[in-house]
DNA sequence: CATGAATGAGCCTTCATTCAT
DNA sequence: CATGAATGAAGGCTCATTCAT
């Protein structure tokens, strides 16, 4: 899965290329400025010309891959009729992002929670978003009757959302990959019908 | 919530109390070794008397921390007859270690993951018991009839799990407290009976 | 004697400078980067822009050194006819490099020879050659019958470069000088005429 | 060849063996106290008991191991009636030492040069008598008529020191082993009978 | 638009050495 | 006779970042 800079000066694309591809292999910190505009073939000062940080570096790459998640998501709902297909179709079109594009499900999974400017970068805004559709799904799907409008909203979304990050987690650290139809299906199954066993009657 | 290291020398034990308290507040790569030492009221240098590395003395700290954790889990588990009692216990207790617990959260939420050498310590070891026993949990109920036999055991796994450090995730990340038995008992409720609603008959 | 680096940036040129002088009154080992630095005017980082090592400068100043004095030795060498002269024309010129270079005997005589990165350098591939040269004048002494036949090459080539250095060992260890023309002499004379005394008949 | 200490509390014996051992294989400055300490089966802190330093512990080692090497070179000049003879027996007896004996060699041809502090120890002492005897030996010689009188003795005294020095360096380094009984007979051939060649008349 | 020389702060780590017991 | 806990001082090295050209 490619996801190129298409805009902006020669440099800023070559940079931006560059470390996406390192992103794939090496974890941030140890990713060193040096490294990027050698791979780039740049110098190391052309960085600070188009991004203010290293950081911000890796905040515009995750923008510019994230662009690409959102679209991918929101193409999936787009032709669902019903809440629940919404939800299946967004579990599915999470878990193949992830599983197609490993920069994304690094810098996602791995690296970005425990950088406190990361919550305050542009880029966590569009998982907001992304947290905000699952959740407004959720209310629109308990509204209609479609899901039990007994349930904490939030709980329901996280517990997707934890499903979703959890089960790519392990193919993304030890470089894996998996069936993302059937892991999708797998835990849409789980979270609608439940798992407790109703014996017949 | 303290966790002291009640063995070995005092030097050992300071730097790992020490430690312990900064993790607290700071994340791992922005403690010195410095400040370690500081605080803990000895040498820099002892610090590789007892621990060969920075990161040895964060897998000795889970570890330690962890230890608690497992030994919280199995005496909730014991008292519970059923399988889904024992899920629920374990839902609730992880809930709770992670909410007092802060380091232990901290750890296990963001600072182990994108670390390539905590996969090689004893401290994953344990992690992997953690795993272990709630995966043979649900074999368990699979085969008894408690829960339904048609699923992924180990995608059910990854949802609780998911589910679990989903919901704590964001409370570790900005410091905030949430209602443990609230929590446990929804997203209990949610992967065992499902969130599909069936209508009145 | 200087031998400064004419190439390269004037960080570089400065470090190298720097080092060569500290290299005229202390050992490799007792000095550090920081004192390197300050006296080279710029910044402990920057020798690492250089040089991979503190040993890699080492074995940079020592190649830049030692190209001097293979120079020197070439140039003795190209006007002699006989080997005997050749010879005699590497013992003087060596034993005065050794003299007037400090560093260059320094480096040679004491530092170099614990280190095993040394042989695996581009520095001591110099230093084969010279003691190859060596070796083919003898090699060639022999064949033109200007030298005894019934040698072993290689053992007159070591001691002949042990004289050269047990020579100039005392004078590098203790800081004194010595008459290059006298010692030169007197070695070629013991090596070519034997110390066997010949009564007269 | 072993050389233990025969004498003293059994924590010294242990600590100069262990010590010996270590130094065929590494080079004095890379050998931690910790290493000989825990090769010695005892704790660090009993070197400081025995030994004022590191670098004593150095210099008694080779006392003792220089001792022996003493004692045989003695032992081969004794029979010899001719000053050549027993330079020729200095020259077999210091080959073959430093051949069987790895760690004086590594010692007397490697670390011992650049430690100014050697030359303050009691171990330069020793070294200076085995120099003495040589010198005393040539001067012996042109007195008697044995050897040209028309010679700097000191310059004979470096070029043998020399010759047996460098002969031993290469093995030392390379860790190979040399033919000691041909390596004496031509350096004694070579500085005895000289390299240049007299045509038959 | 891009270079490349230079910085500076700090970090982890090592190790000989001491001393109370 | 020996231990083991602790020190302290320095040391090599890394790396994001700046700025004149």
């Amino acid at each position: 899965m490619k996801t190129p800079a298409r805009t902006g000066p020669p440099g800023k694309i070559k940079i931006m290329t560059a470390f996406s591809r390192l992103m794939e292999t090496k974890d941030f910190q140890s990713i060193t400025t040096a490294e990027i505009a050698g791979n780039a073939g740049v110098t190391e000062g052309l960085i600070y010309k188009y991004f203010t940080d290293k950081k911000d570096l890796l905040h515009q790459v995750l923008h510019q891959h994230f662009a690409a998640f959102q679209a991918g998501i929101e193409a999936g709902i787009q032709e669902k009729q019903t809440c629940i297909g919404k939800l299946e179709a967004i579990i599915f079109a999470s878990l193949d992002s992830y599983t197609h594009n490993r920069v994304l499900a690094r810098i996602l999974l791995l690296e970005v929670r425990n950088s406190l400017s990361y919550f305050e970068s542009g880029a966590y805004a569009m998982v907001k978003i992304y947290a905000r559709t699952i959740l407004d799904i959720i209310r629109e799907g308990m509204e209609t009757g479609e899901l039990r409008p007994d349930m904490d909203p939030f709980l329901l979304q996280k517990v997707i959302l934890g499903a979703i990050e959890h089960t790519c987690l392990k193919q993304v650290i030890f470089d894996k990959k998996m069936d993302v139809t059937a892991a999708a299906g797998g835990i849409v199954d789980i979270i609608f019908n439940g798992v407790k066993h109703h014996g017949c009657h």
